[in-house]
DNA sequence: TTTTCAACTACACCAATGTGTAGTTTTATT
DNA sequence: AATAAAACTACACATTGGTGTAGTTGAAAA
């Protein structure tokens, strides 16, 4: 017997769970190891442990498939979690990517589509849909302000970057060849253009408009 | 006549560059203004200014296909770019997508795909193999340490939220319903699991170990 | 040339921060 | 019940940070 791709899935609406288990079960190499309506149910039986797929509805009743999906991967972090959701909203989409998800189709999705998702996910893919895809790209490109005087001149940036390592004045005048004063005047204006009022904040709006590097 | 979807193709390699151009407009409702070898030559031409869509190599002479997109992405926000690219490390992918494209395809693509691409990105979606997917997916998973102990407790998570939004220790002591000390007492914890000794250093790291939302 | 403005330097001052040390209460473990 | 660990409270103190105000300089705009 061939190695088979053991699901799970996990979805209260019973007409959706049973077409998906009959649809995944007549594949050859998919076996549905347990279906449930809820996380809670779920976590009572085994099938969890064992699967190396599960589907995961979001809008569950109990323990939400996003609280779900984050309890899941921290019992079995081999397992690959696809969210299937009728959401699209930011929260669903990434309170699920950080959960853990590694895939997210919309609940229309057709039983072919369903197959061919699952495929993509075992061969190290991401399954969803383009308008998803461009949802979690867009939260990747670079905040542009509408005016230019908005944004922080390479200075400001560099200052910026040495703030958020905790660096001192003293420490960042000495490294910009500036006095004390120079990089609080620096610092001023930084403040101004990102509305703020101390360093722990600026770092803060730094990292969510994309100005201090992530990665 | 239809409305023509008009295409600007960046790439310095000829035959790679002639055999898109190729492709492309023996589709009906496409059009190439314009194909260059470089950046610096398409910002000479009108090309880039009136097309809605960019292909971009990534691995350019000059100006690389990321500063490109930047460029391009401020001087026609409206064009949808599309990365092409024999890489897939972080910076490449990352950085493209910060600089503002929508897609990121291998080099490989057969014609066929590049066609289903740029026509999923005139629809609203983002273009780009299962496996870049998963990269782009997994920088979203919450970050897990090793051991349990180093990860922040519910109410030192909760009190670095408030050190993120710069707020003093006496109003996170009032909203926690602790004294000033017992805020400090948490915060030490917070420092020395996170490796810090500020709360600049601490936001940042936070937001790089994803523990603080990001959006 | 005069004016304007950004980019600094300088000083002052209080509030807030980081850290050492120590004592108390609560909670869990044995 | 005894003990240990975690979760605080408390105090002290040097350092750093945020902000108001003001003066200098050099380069660009009028």
């Amino acid at each position: 017997m061939k190695t088979m791709v053991q699901i799970t899935i996990i979805e209260d609406n019973s007409f959706a769970r049973t077409a998906w288990e009959t649809t995944l079960n007549s594949e050859e190499n998919f076996v549905v190891l347990g279906s449930f309506g809820s996380c809670e149910e779920a976590f009572e039986s085994e099938a969890l442990k064992k699967s190396n797929l599960i589907l995961l509805d979001i809008n569950l009743p109990g323990i939400s498939g996003i609280e779900g999906a984050e309890a899941i991967s921290s019992l079995n972090n081999k397992a690959l979690i696809i969210m299937i959701s009728i959401q699209d909203d930011d929260k669903s989409i990434f309170g699920s990517l950080q959960a853990g998800a590694i895939g997210y189709l919309h609940k229309s999705v057709t039983p072919e589509e369903l197959i061919d998702s699952i495929n993509i996910a075992l061969r190290g893919g991401s399954p969803m849909t383009p308008q998803i895809a461009r949802r979690v790209l867009k939260s990747f490109h670079k905040f542009k302000p509408k005016l230019a005087e908005d944004n922080l001149s390479e200075k400001e940036t560099a200052i910026l970057n040495l703030l958020s390592e905790g660096k001192s004045y003293k420490k960042i005048a000495d490294e910009m060849f500036l006095s004390v004063d120079g990089v609080k005047y620096h610092i001023r204006s930084i403040y101004e253009k990102l509305h703020v009022h101390s360093r722990a904040e600026a770092v803060n709006k730094g990292q969510k408009l994309r100005i201090l590097s992530k990665w």
